[in-house]
DNA sequence: GTTGTGACATTAT
DNA sequence: CATAATGCCACAA
């Protein structure tokens, strides 16, 4: 049965890598992300921070784009005050008019948190610089 | 290894 | 002030 040959070759392929290889990056812990979630999960309520700060704080200077693809990428189920993170100057990230927009807004003026025009109110910002 | 993209930031108009 | 141009950096295709 020459015919085998090939068969056996595909079968035996697939377990000659068992490397997970598709890696994902996020979905699994990388400690970079990691370091950002913890940081804005500990942001206070009522508090506002930005994504440079953030990362900033998260030991990762200059990769503020980072904290949010971290943001983006982050589970529900740790329920992260993803809505005290904004950028730089206080303006809301996400288009005007956009669902996410609205939501943000609400959640944050839920907290006592001004927004004005899809932006946070200075001292809301300045209030808390360093936590 | 290259290229395009983005929940950003800073500087220049 | 608002917008545009650059710079940045990790990720994904």
């Amino acid at each position: 049965m020459p015919r085998a040959k090939k068969s056996l070759r595909a079968l035996l392929l697939p377990l000659s890598k068992p490397r997970a290889h598709v890696r994902d990056s996020n979905r699994d812990e990388s400690p970079a992300l990691q370091a950002i979630w913890d940081v804005v999960a500990r942001i206070p309520r009522g508090s506002v921070s930005t994504y440079g700060d953030v990362a900033r704080a998260a030991g990762l200077p200059g990769r503020a784009r980072q904290a949010g693809y971290a943001l983006k990428h982050a589970r529900d189920g740790m329920h992260l005050p993803w809505h005290r993170v904004v950028g730089a100057g206080g303006k809301i990230a996400f288009p005007q008019n956009t669902r996410v927009h609205r939501e943000q807004t609400k959640l944050l003026r839920s907290e006592g948190v001004a927004v004005d025009n899809g932006r946070v109110a200075r001292d809301a910002l300045t209030k808390l610089e360093d936590f």
